[in-house]
DNA sequence: AAATAACCGAGACGGTACGTCAAGTCTTGAG
DNA sequence: CTCAAGACTTGACGTACCGTCTCGGTTATTT
């Protein structure tokens, strides 16, 4: 289409980012009030004031866009635990993971379900952001732990990695039972200082 | 009629229960071919060789006849294990309960994630089955070892049904890898022996 | 209709004579309070207390069950009428023919016009009905205005019986308007006796 | 645009007309072939290559579609009648309305019972149409004859339009008779031109 | 009296259409 | 080239009613 005025000084409109935040924002309160699979793509648009297209244009559908939403989320950082006493300082990580479990990463379990059988390259994304979070929540504890000199079987970061979020999301999802402090302890005492301590 | 009640006054015609059977397992069929999110009432209907009004008349919805279909399944027998050698039983018990996880137990994971937050009573009745299931494939082995005069710590079958299947189903679901034999021994010898064994 | 054969050898039980007149009723009931197209074959059998198949061994379907209701409601006796007055007489008939229709007829205009394509048996059947309804309705006023010596012109009722119904439905229907006084009178003064009267 | 308030500030993708068109014309097609109560507004939407919700976006239901349909159709415009010949003229007018009435009219009745007792509002906007319909096909006839001067009645167009369709549709619904010539003859001698025409 | 056969109410059955909802795509006009 | 709005196709949803059938049970006639 040449209409004769000259080039065109403006090509194209960029994208405002302004709305990519907006975008996975609304997604994860969405997300957090009426479920994963409750969750639709209009909601997420009317919520982030939003065209659904806009939407769309950059995510794949829903569960990709749940995905990002979940990563966009920084990690939480675990807190500072006392040096010196291990029993204390996995007792406030395994609390502190559980709370973060049961606020956060249930959502995305949803999506990893639904896309992980019709879109393996979706899952595998789901995945690592699952992987990226639960090793920012599992291992930083153990560095301090080991810096503050305790005594630790080798391999324990990984152990603790792979049991105590197990473990948890199984009795949030399997049991539909809160991680309480009788539960905390419990998985402390018999499950995971007999197996991380060196006796 | 020796009791003052008598049986249930059946009044109208009484639903065939070839059908129940038909729509379960049609269910279940196409669960493993689909996938949970995939599967439609309307397949599930033209696979049994039925009208949908009779699959709503029996279920809820999807989330419900997904329940009934797994728990219309009955639970495999888990495995004969020779006596006198626990780390032997151990490894073929968690094997088995790897491949049953894996292959039937998943397809009931994404009826719970769907039906648990709009149904509260659903998710209570899918968590009565899987528990059902889980302890099905986790006590009998151990009645079995305690039998044949293993040494075991009190609540070894608790803490087996408790960290087992977390473990077996988090590597499936947020690993996306397969329970092989590696991880199998790993799991025994480095989670489950220390902990279940007297020391 | 004695056809020389003797009596119909009636093997079983009979049926319940009762039964067919409380379907009827129903039906008349319920076709009056909802019309016909809204008027199902469960309403009417638990109006009437009996089951459905009780009505489908009498009848072979909606249009013909509300046929059957139509032609068991006695036709109605017009009104009889002054003698010497011909548009005294026209005008009560008029009327008390406005009112019939209004009131009965138009529910079995519905029903004519969904079976009459697909069934034109039952079509035909349906207009017999009409017909012996509408004759019913027209054919005796004249009889006495003839014997009363009015003068009326060759063929007076069966013009009549094709005029007055048809403007009369024409406008219920189409129109939308009731068949009041001043409507009646027009009726009467400006079409039926100058079409009907010797001049 | 010269008017200081501008065009209707229209937001959004604007809906199709030709589709407004294609899903009319596809219901005047079905209503042809199947009859009212045989249509189907999914055999509407599949014929209109269009899916259901775009009609319904339309349409309240069968019966408001039938209406829009009706109403689409463009009226058809009276045969010109040779003037000097009143009875040539009736006689013409007469065939053609009936078979406008048969081929088209018939229709619109069914919705008419179907949607007028549950939505008044419906039934007006059909009567409107009929309205419209039969006073374009019967009052172009009269205003000709009066310009080639013909002595009618007063009101003379008024009565027509009163009584002939009436007629005719009570012997096609009702006596289920076509209108062939010796009924049109027998209409336009006996009944109209006896009413119409100036003594 | 017993056997037979059709009746009865209740309601399940396969099927068809309903009217709604959400997914993901496409089109418009504005910026 | 992007944006908001929203129409679009597709396809599944869960419901209603149709007309048939099947059950336990009842009521007459026939043997």
């Amino acid at each position: 289409m040449s209409d004769g005025r000259g080039p065109a000084p403006v090509r194209g409109r960029p994208r405002d980012a302004g709305r990519d935040i907006a975008i996975l924002e609304a997604t994860l309160l969405v997300l957090t009030e009426v479920g994963y699979d409750q969750l639709t793509i209009d909601a997420v648009a009317a919520r982030a004031g939003v065209g659904k297209p806009t939407v769309y244009r950059r995510h794949r559908g829903k569960a990709a866009l749940v995905a990002a939403a979940v990563e966009h989320r920084a990690p939480a950082t675990p807190p500072a635990t006392p040096p010196g006493d291990l029993r204390a300082a996995l007792l406030a990580t395994v609390q502190w993971l559980a709370d973060q479990i049961a606020g956060q990463e249930i959502g995305l379990l949803g999506a990893l379900f639904t896309g992980m059988r019709s879109d393996p390259g979706l899952a595998a994304e789901m995945r690592r952001i699952l992987r990226r979070d639960e090793a920012a929540m599992t291992q930083e504890p153990f560095r301090s732990a080991v810096e503050s000199g305790e005594r630790l079987v080798p391999g324990a970061a990984a152990l603790f990695a792979e049991i105590a979020p197990a473990v948890i999301v199984h009795r949030l999802v399997f049991a539909g039972r809160p991680c309480d402090r009788p539960f905390v302890e419990h998985l402390v005492d018999d499950v995971l200082l007999p197996l991380l301590q060196v006796r």
